[in-house]
DNA sequence: TTAGTTTTCTTGACTGACTCCAGAAAACCT
DNA sequence: AGGTTTTCTGGAGTCAGTCAAGAAAACTAA
């Protein structure tokens, strides 16, 4: 898996604009998470050692550590799930995640914009961010009810 | 600490209703678990040792669950911190979490009912719940900033 | 009310996700 | 190229939570 010059290119001005400086384990780690996905560490370390050859685990969290920080990537956590990471920043969108398989898909709040920022009482909560997560069956597992991957926690 | 006898038969009640056996320490832990708060297990396990003496911390983890299965607590889990548990079920009310110190409150979402529960698109997935987590700062963290207790993973 | 059955509790080992640390290596900036 | 800053490696450690097996307790029915 050689890398494509030019989306090492595009990546590497990425890095340079969020003042990050550019390394192959971040740009290895940056092209593991493909638009739309949401990656756990462990399947970034090995895509991104797909690339690279080697990479240590450590390394994996730092860096996307780093990257969330700078707002490159963002970072979810679904209640029984460890973190999740995807690309796709800036617009807070929601997540709907599988209880039976645990996939992860965006969605796009269907109530107006910013659903949801103003509860009607915050007890005085200053808010900043409203995270939504829907809980459902995802196409696969509506079919094939019982094929359970994943913990799926919440489900009773 | 001794027990309330009212409220011991209260909950002896409620457990039964659901279909569990009464136990001093299940008794306990639902004793600790006062309305409108979010406590992690190693609270509750203080809080119900003080009414029993003494309890293992893995039966409150059984307990709590089952407990949760049963409908009687409901379990959420904020990213950054550890599961908390409470006892306002079957009204599927949302929460907000101070970045600063993890406090966590209740809310009632202000856009109709049953709010952002049809998102625009769901990728074909069938859902059945909407969680809402608000983030922001709870008012005593907005007046000493820097008074950090928990982690508040999701702070840049 | 007591035997028998089922469920729950205790103890202790274990796992997974993640963090912290110190030294080695690499990238940036003249 | 040299110096400084930042990052990466490897290993130990932490925290939340699970698993397993036997002991104890609670329900059920004679």
């Amino acid at each position: 898996m050689t890398p494509d010059p030019e989306q090492s290119l595009e990546l590497t001005t990425r890095l340079r604009d969020a003042g990050l400086r550019v390394t192959s384990p971040r740009l290895a780690v940056l092209a593991s998470l493909p638009d739309r996905h949401h990656l756990d560490v462990e399947t970034i370390a090995r895509a991104a050692r797909g690339r690279l050859g080697s990479l240590s685990i450590q390394a994996v969290y730092d860096i996307l550590r780093a990257l969330t920080d700078a707002g490159l990537v963002r970072r979810i956590e679904p209640a029984g799930s460890p973190a999740l990471y995807e690309t796709r920043v800036g617009d807070n969108h929601h997540h709907v995640v599988c209880r039976s398989c645990g996939t992860t898909a965006d969605v796009d709040c269907a109530v107006g914009h910013r659903p949801c920022l103003t509860p009607s009482d915050s007890s005085g909560f200053v808010l900043d961010e409203a995270e939504v997560t829907f809980w459902g069956l995802c196409p696969a597992c509506q079919s094939t009810p019982s094929t359970r991957i994943s913990p799926g926690r919440n489900a009773s």
